[in-house]
DNA sequence: TATAATCATAAACATTCTGTTCATTATTAT
DNA sequence: ATAATAATGAACAGAATGTTTATGATTATA
């Protein structure tokens, strides 16, 4: 995403150690007061880093924080990767589609705090945003692994963007409204909601065990 | 939504004069530059009024942001208000249910361009928030009217939200990957996705009819 | 450990936008 | 006709952005 990591040079310590002192200034700030209103001094003051600095780095607050958000979601994006070969070696895909998705709101749920603060304001669209791609993406992935060429009866893009679409604001809804739900409760209902119209979707009848609550 | 509307006394000309001029302005300046990039200043200088009278009127560029957004979707709203009784009057909701979603579709068809620069920047997560609300408290309205107190397996307030996020996302993802299918083909295929899960969650197996791709 | 390269820094600066105040003029409803 | 209200422009204070420059500090490397 940066472009200071050219070959074998390590990169030089002050500048991961700036970086990831403005990362986690951010992130702070973001939990106090909102995306919205950190501004570039709050964060070098907090980061204790001159504010010339961050320029020397960033182009303005929104990059630094899209490097952020990508650091989250590939905490979360390595988890799901080592659900991959698990999903493809069983014949029902339903119990293991279920597995991302539970991934999804136990992580949420467990930084609701930094959730939530991000999605406020202008910073919500940009993490939203830059969630669903990868959301969809992901999803991409498991379908055409899943399906190994076979056709489907709606094009691959649109469901994989309804399914993205459909979880990251049932999300959202669900950490605005202060979680009124356990995380594992919402994903079985996301699930009932979902799963019956992609399956259909991707063609198949689905298998009747799959589609069972539990 | 403002407050100068208290009585008989009809709003004074010059105000509503005003406030359409800058609605105007607002609308069009999105559309040459997207909603960020727009300033207090532009919006007035293209109304052809004083920055200080902008002030007299709105909080903010966002505050009359929020006002037009309104004004747009009441047409929509005013255009499904219409369908509701006739919607309860069938016995099969299935394909009437079909009727609001093609209206969304057909109208973002329409104003696309407008839709796309707003969805851009800042504006895109105040627009999209105030169209999901929206959305979902329909979609509320729509159900419970429908069910008539009807136990459901899945709490309306789940449902409602789940269905106003995944229209609202597929309808961004449509727009932004520039209308790769007509508006009624996609508001067959949303159907195809969402209503299965849907009437499954509001407890009845669906009329088999109202399942039918067409 | 010497040193050349690189990074961090503070101070100063120009710029842009915001939101408010105030005295004056224009328009409106009645 | 006139009292009430809306619109105006100028001026202002303040906040934040992003850049430049000269200087000091740290780092990798040999």
């Amino acid at each position: 995403m940066t472009e200071t990591q050219s070959a074998l040079p390590r990169q030089d310590r002050r500048i991961s150690r700036t970086r990831r002192q403005l990362r986690e200034a951010l992130m702070a700030l973001i939990l106090e007061k909102g995306y919205d209103a950190v501004t570039v001094e709050d964060i070098t003051a907090r980061a204790d880093v001159g504010r010339t600095t961050f320029y020397l780095h960033y182009r303005d607050k929104e990059h630094l924080f899209l490097e952020s958000i990508t650091q989250i979601a590939d905490e979360l994006a390595a988890q799901m990767v080592a659900l991959f070969p698990q999903a493809l070696s069983e014949d029902q895909m339903g119990d293991h589609a279920m597995r991302p998705i539970l991934l999804v709101f136990r992580h949420a749920a467990e930084n609701a705090d930094l959730y939530r603060a991000m999605m406020r304001g202008e910073g919500g669209l940009i993490a939203t945003n830059r969630l669903r791609e990868l959301t969809a993406g992901y999803a991409l992935q498991f379908m055409e692994l899943f399906l190994r060429g076979a056709r489907t009866a709606l094009p691959l893009e649109v469901v994989a963007s309804y399914f993205a679409a459909s979880l990251l604001g049932t999300l959202t809804w669900w950490l605005e409204a202060g979680m009124p739900y356990p995380p594992d409760e919402m994903a079985v209902m996301f699930r009932r909601l979902a799963m019956r119209g992609v399956w259909e979707a991707l063609g198949g009848a689905p298998p009747p065990s799959a589609l069972e609550t539990r």
